[in-house]
DNA sequence: CTTCATGATGTAAACGTTTACCCACGGATC
DNA sequence: GATCCGTGGGTAAACGTTTACATCATGAAG
């Protein structure tokens, strides 16, 4: 079908080795030599086979990334910053979905596996206990963590500080004088990071000497806010006035809850979210939110990853990168979604 | 390093042939001889490699996507449909971006063709006169574009009337009463969809008797909506009165530069975007948009694929969806941004 | 008692690369 | 004049599959 090494050397007239070489500058090759091959490389439209080429160098330069969903621009944008890394590297990324579910997590993992990806970067439920880091660390295969909490024995992650993220928010509803707070946050189950988010905030709630928040697990996919806040609503101290969600679609979807009970935010309850998507910003009021550097993230998971398939130096270990608070107040936006930085402030000196 | 099937053939004690057969269901194998094999399978956690599978079969069941921005939802819902279709049907997703470059569109067809993917889905800055089309005809490699505008001689598509959306919108905007309409854009020569909204943006508004609208670009990636709108108010009638912006994107950082100018929305001037990005609906007030349903795109274009590569019946030719008008308006928000269905009206009653 | 399907299995040749190894040549060194 | 080395180049064996073909029972049909 498409030409082959083969035409390629047959029409230079040199063996397959001399245009291996050529092609992948292992080897000399004459000067001549390599006009020759060159010239029927382009005659014939040779494409080298990427298959043939990986199945016998034992390296696909292939990296396999899996998420738990696209609908939340969080992960797109960790999937952006992976890409850019990537192609700048020569590799090519092979994509999948696990839902925010285990058992979709190592169907999609073997998927991958199966071409033989030199390397992975992913995000489960749980590093404890994952079915999926298991059938990686079997194979051998190195990966890295994004968004996930670090966790002994596992590969190294690449997150912020959720549970210090969470006792910030504490803190932060504590300073504008709150005393009744709530979480509703995605199943605990689902999300490891969600789980210590929920940890910090509830520390930080005591550290404050405030009641222990009311606290709700909604469903990833299909969330229920409406029935969180019933819930909230019949608990003894009635529905808290301030309210953290552990990502900005909960909150978004909250805050639109909260509008069918006639609430306003942040007027009658505070409302702050998690992961600083781009367009919270846009929102009016714009939407208070810890914010996670994702696409760096990505690029950083990315960098690693390289490096440990010895493409590069790099550190090991995990990376901690530092989340900014973004408040909600009045929107001096930035010039575009896109480019805008919006504006942020150090959370770690709140 | 990981077994091959010639382990699993030794350890079962029969020949590589008969595994294989099994293990694709092609050809018969008795039934001890199936438990034998089975058993091997399962103690070797055996995997097939399918970068041998596919060198050999020649067909790699792998599915090429390559889409213009991460940055931008509509693809990302874009990729979740075709991720789901592909998935159901046993394909993997090979990933590219091209940032509504066409020189890096042919960098990562290139990319994905290396890989011998069966087949493409993609969105390209124009069909006509593509390159990386190019490339993919001269493959011979099945392919389907998404968003794109239907052209002659190439691919099939899936997408919506974009042209027919565009006069819909002066059509509106028409009936509010607005007499000064201005469309801004992304770069037309990076998205022939563009250019056909703006088309029919124009052909409504000359329809309905109104002057002509006045039509700046911007970048995709660094939109700045600031100038265009200085630029339009240096123009003759000054600062329309209703805005139609390209996408979602573009709108919301349109209205951010309208506020900044101490302009309300929709009290001073109305913006229309488009793609219909979930978000959109829990801005406030909602931002009013054109929806194409993305996600079911995708899923189109992926079941066309798979039925171009013999997989499963389908029709071939273009696939033209219904887009819908989702207007502004108070904010009757759906439960959730993931599952509620904003309000809609049919685009074609408009 | 042949003949012949039929079913279960094995053999070995691809698929398109990379790469270890070998060879030939020419010049420098002793 | 023998020896050595460096350079450019070729041969052929993998890599892990699939699959065309061959083999060999077994039993039914003639």
């Amino acid at each position: 079908m498409s030409p082959t090494i083969r035409d390629v050397a047959l029409k230079a007239g040199v063996s397959v080795a001399s245009v291996s070489r050529l092609l992948n500058g292992t080897g000399r090759v004459g000067a001549e030599t390599a006009a020759r091959i060159r010239q029927a490389v382009e005659d014939l439209g040779f494409r080298p086979n990427g298959l043939g080429r990986s199945l016998k160098s034992q390296r696909s330069r292939l990296i396999g990334v899996m998420i738990p969903s696209l609908a939340n621009p969080v992960f797109a944008d960790a999937v952006a910053g992976i890409e850019t890394a990537a192609r700048a590297a020569g590799f090519t990324l092979l994509f999948g979905v696990s839902g925010y579910h285990a058992e979709e997590e190592v169907r999609a993992v073997e998927a991958l596996l199966a071409y033989r990806v030199d390397g992975m970067i992913l995000t489960v439920t749980d590093p404890v206990g994952s079915q999926a880091l298991d059938a990686l660390e079997a194979a051998r295969v190195p990966h890295v963590l994004v968004y996930n909490q670090p966790t002994p024995g596992r590969a190294p992650t690449v997150t912020v500080d959720n549970e210090g993220a969470g006792r910030a928010v504490a803190r932060h509803f504590c300073g504008l004088g709150h005393r009744r707070l709530g979480m509703i946050t995605g199943a605990l189950g689902g999300s490891d990071r969600a789980a210590a988010r929920l940890r910090g905030f509830l520390a930080g709630a005591a550290e404050a000497g405030l009641p222990v928040p009311a606290v709700r697990e909604v469903e990833f996919e299909t969330p229920d806010p409406d029935a969180a806040l019933d819930a909230m609503a019949d608990e003894p101290g009635g529905l808290p006035t301030a309210l953290f969600c552990s990502n900005d679609w909960l909150a978004i979807a909250t805050i639109g809850a909260l509008a069918r009970r006639g609430l306003a935010v942040p007027g009658d309850v505070a409302v702050t979210g998690f992961d600083g998507i781009a367009v919270g910003a846009h929102l009016t009021p714009p939407l208070a939110t810890i914010v996670q550097p994702s696409a760096e993230m990505g690029r950083q998971a990315a960098l690693r990853l390289i490096a440990m398939l010895g493409e590069a130096e790099g550190q090991a270990g995990d990376l901690i990168l530092p989340f900014t608070f973004r408040p909600s107040g009045p929107q001096a936006g930035p010039a575009s979604p896109h480019s805008g930085r919006p504006r942020e402030e150090r959370a770690d000196t709140m």
